[in-house]
DNA sequence: ATCAATTGCGTAATGCTATAACGTGTGTCA
DNA sequence: TGACACACGTTATAGCATTACGCAATTGAT
């Protein structure tokens, strides 16, 4: 089950992601590659659609936005194989940390197992200040 | 620090979420009011503001959804005075249930704590499939 | 070789979510 | 009574996401 290559419009799209500071929302991306010949949204979200399903962004659900995964490939936990993601946001710079947490992640996991529910995918976002911004 | 009553416009708002099975829209809100003199998004987004300032009411993030609080009056950590929320979504039924786990909490306090990071408001929503519906 | 199925792409149109900018009315209180 | 705060109403606009259509390239089985 070795991946695919990522077609011309996803690696532009990924691209994009990866070499910005911070989330980026769909309609800046189109704006980023309208020289590279993007003209609808539907050519961004597509590749944005097929770059969630291999793990290699994330979607920010409290900012319509997305970010490259902070992931290396062969990280701790698998390359983009990792569990549940979490996201610090800072709202005064707009910085973005990604990380992991086993026990958070457990404890959902155990609340869902008690509850046979099932869970598909979680999201776990802290808006605040980052440490720069609150000094 | 006694709370105002609440306006007649956040009360109908309020009133069509709270006996609503599940989470709604701004828009759906404006629609189940326009009988009651509402003709405006914004009539409904004022008055979402203030209950959500309130604890009243909660955002459903991957959704753009409202909820009524499901916490009673006085319940376990005071009225509507809980720490982080967290929302185990349905997404067969869309049915959504509301919980707190103060194991999480800490575990995501201690992370910013670590970082100097100051959280103001943190979102925790897990999609999936309910009991009823994985059967 | 050829046909069917799949996948990606391009374009236009539309729908859903949220806010900006204006002005009005009402109550408080110094 | 005048300054302020706050809720409200309306219009317009901004921002995010999807539906629907058709074409092109690829794959894979017959």
């Amino acid at each position: 089950m070795i991946a695919p290559a990522l077609t011309k419009n996803q690696t532009l799209v990924f691209d994009v992601l990866s070499h910005s500071d911070g989330p980026l929302s769909a309609y800046t991306i189109l704006d980023k590659l309208r020289d590279h010949g993007f003209r609808a949204p539907l050519q961004v979200y597509r590749a944005l659609d097929k770059l969630l399903e291999r793990g290699m962004i994330h979607r920010l659900e409290s900012l319509n936005a997305f970010v490259a995964c902070a992931h290396q490939e062969k990280a701790c936990c698998g390359a983009h194989g990792h569990g549940t993601v979490a996201f610090a946001i800072c709202e005064s710079c707009g910085h973005v940390v990604e990380f992991h947490d086993h026990a958070v992640d457990h404890r959902l996991d155990d609340w869902a197992k008690q509850r046979n529910f099932k869970p598909a995918k979680t999201t776990i976002e802290i808006r605040g200040l980052c440490e720069t911004c609150s000094a």
